[in-house]
Parts: structure tokens; sequence; C-alpha cells
DNA sequence: CTCATTTTAGAACAATCGGTCTAGAATAGA
DNA sequence: TCTATTCTAGACCGATTGTTCTAAAATGAG
């Protein structure tokens, strides 16, 4: 019986997320967002709480379609290549990002999480989960031997994840091809055991 | 003739320093800068201008203070243990700073380079000659066999920035000591070309 | 001491912030 | 068609933002 909505949730909170990757939290207005979503303020509140709400909805909607999904994609395939294919997929999707938004989730482990407890939380369980997936994956891959049994799989582990935070803040700020592809080869050198 | 400060330029510096550092640039008022740089908005204006200046001159202050110092008293060590005393340092700083602050640097990559472009060469300046010093390290590391050469000097010094940035980004987060210490093995491994 | 100068403290400024309210338009069931 | 409900549009709110102004206090050269 009410009044049905005039738009469509998934679309406009693509453009939240786009706003907020681009411009920060802080750095972006309510009425930035309305109007980039094509709402007024009153229909944005009443959909989506408030500011701190719609970016967590932003977030996990960018965890969703940005990080989960690359990480189902690869999971399936040989474990050294998945790794490979992992890193090339992200410098090579850094390269080709003409905003240099860099990555929604770092920008927003830097920029929210040290204060605000529940975002720290979200972020670091995401962190975790992408850990989880090198973790996995190095295993897997010592056991078949594509990947070098002389580093710990944890460490291997703790490392992809480093050097994947260092990639995404460097394709915000220096976005150049020879320095994200170049800095790969000594990363599957350590894979490979052949440094 | 004229009255003089009653305030330490540099100590009061630092103090903003420190806000910036810890809170960010748009999420520090300039109210709270004058507070804890015991000053008031008026003198705060009559010494440094505005918030954006403020910010340039706290930036190069730590750029001064905490990069370029750690550059000169690393750089005349043997190379592969001037890298691997730099990373040491980096880590164990991060893991005894409780306000898990991170980098400055790097904050300010994310935040303000972007969308200021003064900013923007002004990082990516330090950068490069962050870069630089992984690079004049690891050709030296190459002509005295301390450092492999399965790698290309500048593909090094790129990969050792890369995860530069990565350990300041979780060093912020998730600054958990088996995490960030275990992460540099790797890093190390690929130096000594025994991955 | 005097005076020009520059500090200080804090009130004041317009603009913008996140968030709410009022009004009116639009819908679906009765 | 009527009515209950929920949407939209945009004015509106107090608080806070970065910045400036006013006025008083303090200094050193003459």
């Amino acid at each position: 019986m009410p009044r049905p909505r005039e738009f469509d949730e998934t679309k406009v909170l693509g453009a939240a997320m786009h706003c907020f990757w681009h411009q920060g939290y802080k750095g972006t207005s309510v009425r930035a967002l309305a109007q980039s979503m094509n709402l007024t303020g009153a229909s944005l509140y009443n959909a989506f709480g408030d500011k701190r709400t719609l970016y967590q909805r932003a977030l996990a909607h960018y965890v969703e379609t940005g990080f989960e999904e690359r990480v189902r994609r690869f999971e399936q395939r040989p474990p050294a290549a998945a790794i490979r294919a992992f890193f090339e997929d992200i410098v090579e999707r850094s390269l080709n990002d003409d905003e240099h938004k860099g990555c929604l989730l770092v920008n927003s482990a830097l920029e929210v999480a040290p204060h605000d407890p529940a975002f720290q939380a979200a972020i670091n369980d995401v962190l975790a989960r992408v850990e989880a997936f090198f973790l996995r994956c190095a295993k897997a891959g010592q056991r078949d031997g594509s990947v070098t049994d002389r580093q710990s799989p944890r460490d291997l582990a703790r490392f992809l994840l480093g050097m994947l935070m260092g990639i995404r803040v460097l394709a915000r700020t220096r976005p150049e091809p020879a320095l994200l592809r170049g800095l790969l080869n000594p990363v599957f050198a350590v894979l490979d055991g052949d440094a």
C-alpha cells in the first residue's frame, strides 16, 4: 500500500560507494552524496539512516563486489597461479582507474578505522579473510610444490597481505605502470623460491 | 622592537604534526590545533598562515625528523644491513606507538595528495627519495654480494617501497607484532636470494 | 618614558556541516 | 474514490567549520 521507491537501492549504493571511495568519508558531504545518488537529503536519511550507516553499507557493498568476488574468482585455480593472478588483476585494475581511487578498504583502514571500533573490527575482519585466502594458497602451493617451502605459509600470507596494502597505497599516489608491475617481480620470486 | 613570540616555533609545530598525524587533515579542526599548540586562533594564523600551510609545514617537519633522519642514520652501513635495519626500525617503532598513528606521509598520500597537486608532488618527491635510497642500497649490495642479483635493483627498490607502504598501513589498523615481524622474513629472503 | 609594533585573547564572521521538519505528491488496498 | 501510508522536494535547524576582527597587553628602540 505504500508509495514505491523511485530509485534502485543497489544502484544508488554504488554511487555512494564511488563518492566515499574517491573523496573519503570526511571529504564527502551528505549533500554531495545526495546529488550523486540523485536523491534528496530526506530520502537518503529515510532509506539509509545516517551518513555513517550509509558508509558502512557502501563499504560492505565494496567488499562484496570488489573483494570477495575476486577471491571466489581465483580460489579454484592452482595455488601459485591464483596468487599471481590475484596480484596482476589488482595491478592492472589500479592502472586502469583514471581517478586513482586506490582501495576503499585501505582508505577506510587509514581514515575511519582508527577512530571507530566498529569499522576497525569490520575492516580487520576482511583483512583477515584476505590473509586466510593467501594462507590457503600458500599451504596448497607448498603441498604441490609450486610455492617455496623455505618460508612458513603464515609468514608468506602476512607478507602478501602487506604487499597488497602497499600496492593499493602506491596505486593512489603513484599509479605508474613500471612501478606497480616492476614490484611484482620480486614478490613472485619469493613465492617461486628462486629470488 | 616588536614584542617577541611567547612560543617555540618548532615545538608548536611538533604538536600540530602530532594532531594531523593522529586525526588526519580534515579530522583536525583549527581549534583543536590551537589548543594542542597552546596558541589562540589568531596567533596560529599570524604565525603559519592558514590550516593548509600549517599542514605543509607539519608534513615537512615530519619528513625531516622522521624520514631523512632515518635514511641518514642507516645510509653508511653495509647495504644489506642498512635495508634490514631500516625495516626493523620501522616495525619496532610502529609496534611501540600506542596511538597507532601509522605514517604521516602515507596518511597524507591517501587523504590529501589525490585532491591537492602541490601535496601530490611533495609526497611523491619524498617517496622517490626513499626509493632512491633503496636503489643505492640494492646496487651497492649487489656489488659486494650481500644482495641477490637475480632481481634488477630497480625492481628491488620498487618492491621495498611498496613493502614499506604496506607495513605502514598495517601498523595503523593491525599493529600485531607477529604480523609485522613475520612479514619481514620473506622480504629479507628476497634480498638474500634464498627465498 | 614614549611610541610604534606585534603580540595576545577571544568575540565575531559567513559558510558549511549532519540531520530534521513540513508540505505536497503518489501509490495500493478498501 | 477514498484513505492510510510513504514517498519526494526543499526549507530549515543548531553546531561546527576555517578565518578575520577588535581590543588590550607587552615589548624594545629612541
